[in-house]
DNA sequence: CATCAACCCTGAGAGC
DNA sequence: TGCTCTCAGGGTTGAT
């Protein structure tokens, strides 16, 4: 489900705790259980289990659509994929016992102090990874859309390295991070760039858009606490704001033409024919 | 290198 | 009501 708004709301929801649960950092590892291996990327389980019991988590960080702990020792990262989430809750009851799993809990870190951590995942799609140096997953990742190191000049370099469609080029992980197939189309349109041109066509100043159009939508989808979608509700409310994306046949924002439903990359998207200039047919 | 189909899974909603 | 079909915010793998 997740893409880098609703991530990074998931990582500061952990990191900083509400008036419902507590931080995550801090919290000393005792137990950790396993409901469906294949959630555990690597190592093995057992080799999983073992290393992380008895380890404190030390901050919550985002890597693209990566979560990412820092421990006192190793790293425990995962990745929410489809239909995950992760949450903080209570792990006993007023009487001092075991709370239920829920349904399609996959994975629970039982804290030592009343707390755990929860991994839910409907479709048994996320991963969760246990390794001494973050670079063995972080490693092919592209820049960060909202880093400080990244730039409508790089952006447009980037560009013309490659000559592929530009909607799954924004959404290849190793070239930017974090984008999914919301954003990409939110951004696509907000920059007025339709989802099939060839990313070797764009030009600079289209890239400066392109890079504006990044920040734009990212950061208010950020403030709105990402998007919740029917029965993924996490309290996000950014669908309210959605340009395009899901609203087929209804009217664009700007102009009077309708938005239009594509497949591109197998995936679909949304975009208004009129503002987004179709590519020139080879 | 770029593109695409199949696959990993479950559940919701549409159509019959 | 119940059945079947399609679709879903992601990513990997193998073929073309």
């Amino acid at each position: 489900m997740p893409e880098l708004p609703e991530v990074e709301t998931i990582a500061r929801r952990l990191r900083n705790g509400s008036d419902d649960f507590a931080p995550v950092p801090g919290n000393v590892i005792q137990d950790v259980k396993v409901f469906w291996k294949k959630i555990v990327a690597t190592p093995d389980v057992p080799t999983f289990k073992k290393a992380l019991a008895g380890k404190e988590i030390k901050d919550v960080l985002r890597r693209g659509k990566f979560l990412h702990f820092p421990l006192d020792q190793g790293h425990l990262i995962a990745h929410l994929r489809m239909s995950g989430d992760m949450l903080m809750e209570k792990r006993l009851d007023e009487h001092g016992s075991a709370l239920k799993k829920k349904d399609h809990d996959q994975a629970i870190f039982d804290f030592k102090s009343p707390w755990r951590l929860v991994l839910n995942s409907v479709r048994k799609f996320s991963r969760v990874y246990y390794v001494t140096d973050p670079q063995a997953v972080f490693g092919n990742l592209g820049p960060e859309p909202l880093g400080h190191d990244f730039s409508a000049d790089k952006l447009y370099k980037m560009l013309h390295e490659h000559s592929r469609q530009i909607k799954p080029l924004l959404m290849d992980q190793s070239f930017v991070a974090g984008l999914g197939n919301i954003y990409a189309d939110e951004i696509l349109y907000e920059a007025r760039i339709h989802p099939l041109r060839k990313s070797d066509t764009i030009t600079q100043q289209e890239a400066q858009a392109l890079y504006n159009a990044m920040q734009k939508i990212l950061r208010k989808a950020i403030e709105k606490l990402g998007t919740s979608l029917d029965w993924m509700y996490r309290g996000g409310e950014y669908q309210n704001h959605f340009l395009v994306h899901q609203r087929e046949g209804e009217p664009c924002p700007d102009c009077s033409g309708k938005v239009q439903k594509i497949v591109v990359g197998q995936r679909s998207t949304y975009f208004c024919p009129n503002c987004q200039k179709a590519p020139k047919e080879p």
